[in-house]
RNA sequence: GGCGGGGUAGCCAAGUGGUAAGGUCGGGGUCUGCAAAACCUCUAUUCGCGGGUUCGAUUCCCGCCCCCGCCUCCA
């Protein structure tokens, strides 16, 4: 079965083939976080979604190439620095090293390069591209010194989100500065250097300023990934105008198409809103974090919906993630422990459907679907003791090949010292058939987050809820 | 108004022109000193609403309703 993506330009879902289909090289760009604070958990979904896309390709044998930004300077990062009183850089280096940890948190791939906004490359790169649109007079520079992209010019400009330009109209959100544009729809390359920019500038043949927002993206990309792309994601809400902006931007320099295939992730509700900075009902990794849970069950919980389906943040979602893991530790478990050690005896071709069902547009829920029934089904052969050794390991194996997509494992914690103390006077209670002790015992491990359990072959200390 | 996404059991969520995966919660059972885990079992005659096509539609077509997003901050 073929790998089909969902493509936000075609609005269909295509068969996947890289450019570089010899070397299986796929290029793919990712829209980055703006570093002016925490970045929540709805920014995370897409990052998510992205860290699952290139997991499932590099399963595929596909080599990912790819590249995210980093926005370290744009009005809220400016404004963030102003009010701190201190310089642009100080201000964003801590949520810039707050973003790689929470990545970390939540076993997101890193991507090979992080480009910053404010890199004199960058920065170089960005004027150079300017000029250029310049020279094809596809910009112009307005009254207000500030240069804009004329989309008059470029036909295709409103195709990726198939939109009438004419239809455009401003929703007031952003300062008004229509009266020095051609067209409500032109959109700043550079901006020009106004008072409440401070120290902020750089200098460019049209005086002082800094970039645009979109024009960023579109430098990072060709300079690091060439002018065109496999694979551009970000959130639904990008495409218009930011990807729009991009698409104009570098087809504009280049002539080429930019990107073959556009991939959006849909929002992270909460109360059946977009979660979002400006309305205040977010909540960041750190939050999750302070409730007890950990990135892996953030992991799992924003990621066992489908990208392109709103999915709603509920506490009671957290649980259920954290159940559904508990029983995948419970099985892998049971799985090591019957395999102990032994060669895998049967290949492992029989899982195959959970792979299928992310060559579905990643479809996750029907491998996770597959993964469930599946567990099920080796839990009962497991209790039945139909399953021997080697087809125990078979699994193990097949789990490792599909956790390098979903990276999910938990890690096995070593049994604390006070906790084996405990475990093994609980040991000495039962052996006295101290059932009181024995409870007391369990409901003190269970304080300490040990989960006591009396098997057939003798008492099991499990970790509960953890990493 | 334009352009999208979503509406399937208490909650989350797959899916197919042929009669509804899976997760979670809850009830019952096996096991257990009691539990836990695991397994078994029960929980949508029904897939937002109304038409149409069809032997048959949740799935295709038409119309409508509701929720969410984008329409120059936004993942």
């Amino acid at each position: 079965m073929p790998l089909r993506l969902f493509n936000t330009y075609s609005r269909t879902l295509e068969e996947f083939h890289p450019l570089d289909s010899a070397g299986r090289e796929v290029k793919m760009y990712t829209c980055g976080p703006t570093v002016y604070s925490h970045a929540h958990i709805g920014n995370f979904r897409a990052y998510l979604f992205e860290d699952l896309l290139q997991r499932h390709l590099e399963l595929r044998e596909f080599k990912v190439r790819r590249v995210m930004n980093i926005t370290d300077v744009d009005d809220k990062t400016i404004q963030g620095s102003r009010s701190a009183g201190i310089p642009l850089a100080e201000f964003t280096s801590p949520f810039k090293q707050a973003f790689f940890e929470d990545l970390d948190t939540l076993r997101i791939k890193r991507a090979d390069s992080f480009p910053e906004a404010t890199d004199a490359d960058q920065i170089a790169a960005m004027i150079e591209m300017i000029k250029t649109l310049m020279a094809r007079d596809l910009a112009y520079q307005a009254e207000d010194k500030s240069v804009y992209f004329r989309i008059n010019k470029f036909p295709a400009y409103g195709r990726l989100a198939h939109f009438d330009l004419s239809e455009l109209r401003s929703t007031g959100r952003v300062k008004s500065d229509e009266y020095d544009k051609e067209h409500v729809g032109d959109f700043a390359l550079w901006k020009a250097w106004d008072e409440e920019d401070g120290p902020v500038c750089w200098e460019s043949p049209w005086g002082p300023g800094r970039p645009g927002w979109h024009i960023e993206c579109s430098a990072m990309a060709t300079q690091l990934l060439g002018e065109q792309l496999d694979i551009h994601c970000g959130g639904v809400d990008n495409i218009f105008p930011h990807h729009e902006a991009e698409i104009a931007q570098t087809e504009g320099c280049t002539g080429k198409k930019f990107v073959r295939y556009w991939m959006h992730c849909a929002h992270l509700m909460v109360d059946g809103q977009k979660m979002s900075k400006s309305v205040g009902n977010f909540y960041t990794l750190r939050d999750v974090l302070a409730k007890g849970y950990s990135g892996r069950e953030v992991r799992y919980a924003l990621m066992r919906v489908h990208y392109r389906a709103p999915l709603n943040f509920t506490w009671e979602g957290m649980e259920e993630s954290r159940q559904a893991l508990g029983r995948i530790d419970d099985w892998l478990a049971r799985l090591r422990e019957k395999a102990n050690g032994a060669g895998a005896s049967q290949s492992t071709k029989q899982g195959e459907q959970f792979e299928e069902g992310l060559d579905d547009d990643l479809n996750i829920s029907a491998a996770l679907g597959f993964l469930f029934e599946t567990i099920r089904e080796t839990n009962r052969a497991l209790d039945l003791g139909s399953l021997d050794a080697g087809e125990a390991s078979a699994w193990l194996q097949w789990w490792e090949r599909i956790d390098r997509v979903l990276a999910i494992t938990g890690k096995e914690s070593a049994l604390p010292p006070e906790v084996a103390v405990l475990a093994e006077a609980r040991v000495q209670a039962r052996l006295a058939k101290d059932w009181r002790k024995s409870d007391e015992l369990r409901d003190e491990l269970a304080a300490r987050g040990w989960e006591a359990r009396d098997t057939k072959d003798g008492q099991k200390i499990t970790r509960r809820s953890g990493v």
